[in-house]
DNA sequence: ATGAAAGCGCTAACAA
DNA sequence: TTGTTAGCGCTTTCAT
C-alpha cells in the first residue's frame, strides 16, 4: 500500500517546484503554458489529486457547511436540505448534516462543528431555537432557515407565512364561508405565529370577528388536527371551514370530520399548507398552500456561502414570496343554510 | 479579531510543552495529575478547543463519512440517513451528505469526496448503481445500504426483502384470496427482484400458478400503482388482492380500484411496504410491511466505522430481519363468490 | 512523565 | 514566470 502522491511528487516528476504545481491546481496563477502542460501530464501520470484536508489546513477554510435540522425525515426539512446541498455543491462546498431535535442537542453540536472548526458556516433548519437558551457562536456566519427575527447577528431566509395564510383564509372567505376556524402549529414557532396573524387579519379585514375558540393550537401532527377539530366543532357546530397550518393536521381534521358524521368538503372545507407528497392522493385530494422549500434551502446556501467568501457582517434577512394556492377537492363553497 | 488559541498557547500558559497538552486532549496518555490539572485550567482559561482539521491532517483521518443517497426527501432514504447520522455521532463521526440521482452524478462526487480525501468511508444509499458503469474506488471502505450482491469489495446492509414479501403474500393467501396480483418496483433494483421472488415462491408453495400478467412493473410512484391496477384488472377481472411493493404504489392502486367502481377492501385487498408516515391516515388505513430503515442506517454506519477503525478487508454483508406486517383496513378476507 | 524534532500536504509571502 | 522559505495546528517518534 503506497501512499498517495503529493504535490511534491508531481513537482519532481515535472521538474519544477511544488509551488508551481500548486499554481496549476489552483489554475488562477500565470504559469507558462508548456510548464503547465508538463505538470498536467505529471498529474495525470501519477493520478494525483489534491488533499482537501491539507488545503483546508493551509487556507484556514474547509469548504464545508454545517446543516442542522430538527430532523431529516420531515418532508419540508428534507427539501430544504436538498436545496441547500444542491446549491452548495454547485459552488464546491459540501454539507455536514446533523439532526438536533432539542436545543440541548443543537448545543452539543456547536463544539465539534464550530468550536473545532470543522465548518465555515452553519445553516439552522429548526423552527424553534430560543436564542436565550442556545447561545449561538458568532465566529462563523450562521443562517436561520424558515424563521426570522432572531436575536444576535444571524442571517435568515424564510417564507412569507403571513401572506400565505392570508391567501388561504381569503380562499375560504371567497367561497362564502362565514365561520372559518384555524388550527395552528406550536405558537412558539414564528411560522405558526405569522400564519395565525394572517388568518386573523384577513378575517378582520373582511369584517368578521376573531373568536378565541375558533382557533386551536396543534403541534403539526395529524392527531392534533384530529383532536383540534373535535374541540372546534364542540364549541362551534356551525363551523364550515378549517384552515390548518400544515397538511398533516389537515389530514387529521378530515378524519375527525368524517368520524363526526360530516362530509368534506360538502359540509366542511379544509385547507392545509405544504403540498406534501401524495397530498393529491388523499381522500379527498387536499387543497393546500404549496411551499417551495427547495428554493428556500438553495437561497440560504447561496447567502451563507456569499457571507463566507466576502466576510459579510451585516445580517441579511430574506423573505421569499408566499406559498401558492393549490385548489383540489377538500374545499368548496360554503353549504347553504339549509344544508345543515 | 484575534486568532484562535492553539495547543502552544495552552502549553505556554501552563508552562509545559505543547506535546503534553496534546496528551491531555487525547486523554489516553499518562500525564501527572497535577500537570493535567494545570493544563486543563489553561484550556478553560483560553477557551481552547482543538482544531479538527489539523488533527485530520496529522492523523490522516477525517472522522467524516460520506453518505450519498438517490435523494434526501424520500422517507425511506431520509430515515436511513438519520439512522446513520445518529450512530455516527455517537462515535464522534460526522456525515457529509449528498444526493445523486444518477450514476453520473454519483461518479462526479467520487473525486471530491474520495479522491481528495474528504472522508474516511462512504455509504451509498442508492437502490440501483451498476458497478460496471460506476467504477467505485476501493481506497476507502464502502457500504451499500439497501442492496446486496455488489461486485467488488464493498460491504452491504440490506433488508430481507424476500422474506418480507413472503409474509405479505401469505397474508393475502391466509385471508382466502386466490387471485393475488403483484406490482413491483423497477426490476433492475434488487429489492424489487427479491420481493417479486418472494411473491412468486409463496404462491407456488401454496399450490397456485404464477401468472405472467398478474404481475406488473412499476417505478415506486403512486401513478404507476394506478395504471398498474388498471392493466391488472383488465387482464384479470377476478383479482381480489394486490401486493404492491411500496405504499405509494398501494395508494395509487386504491385510487384506481375506486375509480373502477370497486371497494377496498370489500372487493379488492391491498397491501403496501414501508409504513410511511400517515399510512394510517389514508382511506382506508393502509395495511403494510413496516421497515425499520433507521436501524438499517444505523447498522451501516456501525459497520463502516468499524471497518475504518480496524482496517477490515473482508466484506461484510448484513441482512436484517424482515419487515413487520402491520394489519390495518386495506386488506380483509376474500369476497365470497357471490359478492361479485 | 515530559520534551524536542520532524512531518502531515498544502498555501502564502516574498525573492529571484 | 518560477523558486524558496515559512508556516497552518496538530500527532508521531524518539529521547530524556
Amino acid at each position: 500500500m503506497k501512499r498517495n502522491p503529493t504535490i511534491r511528487d508531481v513537482a519532481r516528476l515535472a521538474g519544477v517546484s511544488h509551488q508551481t504545481v500548486s499554481r496549476v491546481i489552483n489554475d488562477n496563477e500565470r504559469v507558462a503554458p508548456e510548464t503547465r502542460a508538463r505538470i498536467e501530464a505529471a498529474i495525470a501520470e501519477l493520478g494525483y489529486s489534491p488533499n482537501a484536508i491539507a488545503r483546508s489546513m493551509a487556507q484556514g477554510r474547509t469548504f464545508t457547511l454545517a446543516c442542522i435540522s430538527q430532523n431529516l425525515t420531515d418532508y419540508t426539512f428534507a427539501s430544504i436540505i436538498e436545496g441547500a446541498e444542491t446549491e452548495a455543491r454547485l459552488q464546491n462546498y459540501y454539507l455536514l448534516t446533523s439532526s438536533a431535535d432539542t436545543a440541548e442537542e443543537l448545543l452539543s453540536l456547536l463544539e465539534p462543528l464550530v468550536g473545532q472548526r470543522r465548518v465555515d458556516a452553519m445553516m439552522i433548519v429548526h423552527p424553534y431555537i430560543d436564542p436565550h437558551i442556545v447561545p449561538l457562536p458568532t465566529t462563523i456566519p450562521m443562517v436561520f432557515v424558515g424563521s426570522h427575527k432572531r436575536a444576535g447577528s444571524h442571517h435568515s431566509v424564510y417564507l412569507d407565512n403571513y401572506a400565505s395564510s392570508c391567501i388561504a383564509t381569503r380562499h375560504m372567505l371567497e367561497q362564502g364561508h362565514r365561520v372559518v376556524a384555524h388550527i395552528t402549529g406550536p405558537l412558539v414557532e414564528e411560522a405558526a405565529i405569522d400564519r395565525k396573524r394572517g388568518y386573523e387579519d384577513t378575517l378582520r379585514a373582511a369584517g368578521f370577528a376573531v373568536l378565541e375558540d375558533l382557533c386551536v393550537e396543534g403541534d403539526w401532527s395529524a392527531s392534533t388536527g384530529y383532536t383540534g377539530f373535535q374541540r372546534l366543532y364542540a364549541a362551534h357546530p356551525d363551523v364550515t371551514a378549517i384552515v390548518a397550518q400544515n397538511d398533516r393536521m389537515a389530514i387529521g381534521v378530515i378524519r375527525a370530520v368524517r368520524d363526526a358524521g360530516l362530509d368534506v368538503p360538502g359540509q366542511i372545507s379544509v385547507i392545509g399548507f405544504d403540498d406534501m407528497p401524495l397530498a393529491s392522493y388523499f381522500d379527498p385530494p387536499l387543497t393546500t398552500m404549496r411551499q417551495d422549500m427547495f428554493e428556500i434551502g438553495r437561497t440560504a446556501a447561496r447567502l451563507i456561502i456569499h457571507a463566507v467568501e466576502n466576510g459579510v457582517v451585516e445580517q441579511a434577512h430574506i423573505r421569499l414570496s408566499p406559498a401558492q394556492l393549490i385548489v383540489r377537492n377538500s374545499t368548496t363553497h360554503a353549504p347553504r343554510g339549509g344544508d345543515r
